[in-house]
RNA sequence: GGGCGAAUAGCUCAGCGGUUCAGAGCGCCUGCCUUACACGCAGGAAGUCGGGGGUUCGAAUCCCUCUUCGCCCACCA
């Protein structure tokens, strides 16, 4: 007896692998691109998680996807680069500090700027990298020494350059205009960073007496009462007849007591409300532009905090309050004083602040915008022209609309942490220019100079991240090597802050060169109620639990397997066993599938060319045709983006046709002293064995990188620098394609099943050898069933097993194949002659209806003169062998004599 | 107010260029510790493919409509 070469233990324990096999890629270095290479490069540039980030489910499904993919197109020979990194994520970084420092009773105001940026940046590097060692355990194969952080000294070189030519072309310019604020956040915010929620609000309808008006008050609709403060007119639209008298007179603003004119505008929509609508210009946006139309005041009634404040405006008794208690004192004014008409429930959206969810105040202010419509036009032109494309494709509309109707982007945030706006205003003349150096003095009258005090948006830095990571405007050999680069991943919430600005950036500073070909959004994860994972509502699943508990590989099984292309992924974080088991179970399978090949293997087995197929029996034809399919289409799947489809090719591959098929038929010829062990058989075996255990792990590398290493490894004549992370993508053989055998193994298949089936029916022991007899229809099938009989004897447990179609003398069970072919399994002891007859029947009355249809549709002229002609043989086909069947199921009843 | 997506076995999902497509995993039922694996093996039950209408020889699969969820966008305060 052969001594196994190794001895592994029944279960695999991902724990005693995974670092081991993580830290040995590293040492190797082939998770590191070669800028040098001659490969053709393949580059994913990783979404940066925020620096303080710590990794969730959402973004393990992100990673996993890209690390699918990029270990795909390296084994497939590409020069893989997956570029890492973190993003300064400006308001969030900069709320968590200030948390801190507030536990100490401060604010950062008391800090000062400098020491509260530095105690930033003492925090980022003491816990910065957590989310990135977080992304080394659940196997990513990211080039960690290209890892970028946004506020990097070259970075941020590339941000200032990037602002500075902006500034030249004149893209950037100063608006005077209403934002959207965060009073908690204490900045101005996107359109984008701004999240619209509809909300169940109240619409409040307030009286304000009008002077010589035609009635003496009109009433105005407001979800926003304690903005009155603010309003400097009441507006109706011209073409409203019921309130035309109104227009030229003066209302009389309750509260604050002053007179304000009510005049006519476009902007009000006559059918909502009373038709009246009071404008605030400097607490509204549509307001606002209604207030440039007739020269209106703007004053601004609220600190930036949020509180109700204005010398004139606001009363004494009001003054101070924050804005929501405001509102409920100015509504109990307006009852007292019966200017409170009616309040009714209103639902609409409003907006908060997408860092820390406080309602944002629409305020007036001065910031820095990007005119947008340059940057998007030729990109939009780009895309319709098909030079990249987004997957999946149901996005182009929503990319497209955006792109239509882009608007200028507000990039300056009043924060400490972030990159300093270049702008610098000269106190004695006022010239105002950006600059890539920091000057001391006004460039044209030599004055002191000002610095802008702001920031810019986070987004501003990380729109450059496809180039600004290999050193841009520097022209390196990186930037060279790996822009532009292939495929970005990423969640579809961000495809507007992030992705389309890439898109923008990389067309205009990259002469007109994408960064990416194919934009993947891949789904959101999600609970059982179909609810976001988070970290507030405590639905989330820790990845590293995960791990912890069912391996990396499991983890990354269930995220892959569990999504198709775009769809969200649903989890349940209260059944970790349910969602992860599977992935588990996967691999304990693949592991005892090498436990069980590896203990059959010599030191040297045959490569797959040295074998004859002309002589190899009928199942080894079958896998290795099989086999063929597998790398096939798995390949195609991934190249479409259908990891899903991939992944659950090679696991039906794997568990299902080798090791539930193959591998049990093949058992007896590899036994010790088999009759049928001949030296050739054996070797052939091994030899076939081998392969399609390589090509299966190879195969399901990208989805499971550390079992299948792990078992590749031990694969004979791995030499011990061999690496399945770099080894070579199967590419399905020609040779090995054998239609004819996966036909005619089916039927083997086919016969097995049956006498199963029979076996359980009769409630026959597995122990109890019984004979069969199996009557072919053809010859294929009759060479089929000869060629295998061992298989068949070995797998439906039988005692003996005859071609001859002699069976007179026993009693027992039948079956008729797909094609016709009979099945007789003797079952003396067991047969009940009353069963056998029910049970024929059942089966006869089922195959005369399927026949009946049949012959319906086919005797349907419509049917055979429409329907293509193919499709009509196969029909003609399908009925000859149902009536085979028919024929068989009919001759069985009369020989048992049933009714 | 627009636009998009989803509704298929108890659960999570495939299938959606029309004609063995009614599937997988989990769960369930019956047997099995068959010397790779009980995180396993063999067998089995289970769905009028959300409702209605239409096109067609033929529809989970195309069209229309309704219902229920979810998402995105939008200056009706």
């Amino acid at each position: 007896m052969p001594q196994p070469r190794f001895e592994l233990p029944p279960q695999y324990d991902p724990r005693a692998v995974e670092r081991r096999l993580y830290q040995r890629w590293l040492d190797r270095g082939v998770f590191t691109a070669r800028t040098e290479s001659s490969r053709e490069p393949y580059v994913i540039v990783m979404p940066p998680p925020n620096i303080t980030a710590i990794l969730h489910t959402g973004q393990g499904l992100n990673v996993v996807i890209q690390d699918v993919l990029i270990r795909f197109e390296r084994m497939r020979g590409r020069e893989a680069e997956w570029l890492p990194g973190t993003d300064h994520a400006g308001i969030a970084t900069q709320n968590v500090v200030e948390r801190l420092v507030a536990k100490e009773g401060k604010t950062r105001f008391d800090l000062g700027r400098e020491r509260f940026v530095e105690r930033v940046w003492a925090f980022v590097r003491e816990t910065g990298n957590t989310i990135l060692e977080q992304l080394k355990v659940i196997g990513s194969s990211c080039d960690w020494s290209r890892t970028r952080f946004t506020l990097d000294d070259a970075y941020s070189r590339a941000v200032r350059e990037v602002f500075v030519r902006l500034w030249e072309e004149g893209l950037i310019y100063r608006g005077h205009r209403v934002i959207h604020w965060c009073p908690h956040c204490l900045t101005a915010l996107s359109d984008e960073e701004a999240e619209s929620k509809d909300t169940d609000g109240k619409l409040y309808y307030i009286r304000y007496p009008v002077q010589g008006g035609p009635t003496p008050f009109l009433t105005v609709a407001t979800t926003r009462p304690e903005t009155l403060l603010g309003d400097t007119a009441v507006a109706v639209n011209p073409k409203d007849v019921r309130h035309a008298g109104f227009v030229g007179n003066v209302a009389r603003l309750p509260i604050a007591d002053l007179p304000i004119p009510i005049v006519a505008d476009e902007a009000v929509d006559p059918t909502f409300g009373t038709g009246f609508v009071k404008v605030t210009p400097a607490h509204d946006a549509t307001d606002f532009d209604i207030g440039l139309r007739h020269k209106l005041e703007t004053p601004l009634v609220m600190t930036e905090d949020g509180r109700m404040e204005h010398p004139t405006r606001v009363p004494p008794s009001l003054a101070g309050l924050d804005r929501f208690d405001a509102r409920v004192q100015i509504v109990d004014l307006l009852k007292e004083l019966g200017l409170l008409e009616k309040v009714e429930p209103h639902r609409h959206a409003v907006r908060h602040c997408y860092r820390c969810d406080t309602v944002v105040e629409p305020r007036l202010s001065d910031q820095w915008f990007v005119k947008m419509t340059p940057l998007a036009t030729p990109v939009l032109a780009a895309y319709r022209d098909d030079r990249f494309q987004i997957a999946p494709e149901r996005w182009r509309a929503t990319f497209e609309h955006w792109m239509e109707n882009i608007r200028d982007w507000n990039i300056s945030r009043q924060l400490w942490w972030g990159h300093r706006i270049p702008v610098f205003t000269c106190a004695r003349c006022g010239e105002q220019w950006a600059d890539r150096a920091d000057p001391t003095q006004c460039r044209t009258c030599g004055g002191p100079v000002v610095h802008d005090p702001d920031v810019l948006d986070t987004w501003f830095s990380s729109w450059l991240w496809p180039f600004a990571t290999f050193g841009w405007p520097e022209r390196t050999a990186d930037l060279a090597r790996f822009y532009p680069g292939h495929t970005l991943v990423t969640a579809p919430e961000i495809l507007f802050f992030w992705v389309a600005r890439m898109l923008m950036s990389g067309y205009h500073f990259m002469e007109g060169r994408l960064p990416f070909t194919t934009v993947y959004l891949h789904g959101t994860v999600r609970d059982t109620q179909h609810r976001k994972m988070s970290k507030s509502l405590g639905n989330g699943i820790d990845p590293l639990d995960v791990v912890r508990l069912y391996g990396a590989d499991a983890l990354r099984w269930t995220l892959i397997a569990g999504s198709s292309l775009g769809a969200d992924v649903i989890l349940d974080p209260g059944d970790l066993e349910t969602t992860f088991a599977p992935g588990r179970n996967f691999a304990n399978k693949l592991w005892n599938i090498g436990r069980f090949i590896l203990a059959q293997l010599p030191e040297r087995v045959q490569p797959l060319d040295a074998l004859d197929a002309q002589h190899l029996p009928l199942v080894d034809r079958w896998i290795l045709s099989r086999a063929q399919g597998a790398v096939r289409e798995a390949t195609a799947s991934l190249e479409q983006f259908r990891l899903d489809e991939a992944a659950k090719r090679c696991f039906d591959f794997v568990w299902k046709e080798l090791a539930d098929w193959y591998v049990e038929a093949v058992k007896p010829r590899l036994a010790p002293n088999s009759a049928s062990g001949d030296a050739a058989s054996v070797a052939a075996a091994q030899a076939v064995l081998t392969y399609c255990f390589d090509v299966a792990l190879r195969l399901l590398h990208p989805v499971v990188p550390f079992i299948t290493e792990e078992l590749w490894q031990k694969l004979p004549g791995r030499t011990a620098d061999e690496l399945l992370a770099v080894a070579q993508w199967p590419v399905a053989l020609d040779a090995w394609g054998d239609a004819a055998a996966e036909v005619q193994f089916a039927l083997v298949q086919d016969a097995i099943a049956a006498m199963r089936n029979l076996r359980a029916e009769y409630r026959v022991s597995p122990k109890a050898r019984v004979g069969a007899v199996l009557t072919s229809k053809t010859r294929e099938a009759q060479r089929a069933f000869e060629g295998e009989r061992e298989t068949i004897v070995r797998l439906a447990q039988l005692q003996v097993l005859r071609f001859d179609g002699r069976r007179a003398a026993d009693t027992g069970a039948y079956a008729v194949l797909a094609d016709g072919s009979e099945v007789f399994v003797a079952l003396s002891d067991a047969i009940d002659v009353q069963q056998e007859c029910r049970r024929l029947s059942g089966e006869l009355t089922r195959l005369d209806q399927q026949l009946a249809g049949l012959i319906g549709k086919l005797a349907n002229q419509q049917f055979v003169a429409r329907a293509p002609a193919e499709v009509v043989a196969k029909e003609r086909e399908k009925e000859r062998a149902w009536r085979d069947q028919r024929q068989g199921l009919a001759d069985k009843l009369r020989s048992l004599g049933c009714s």
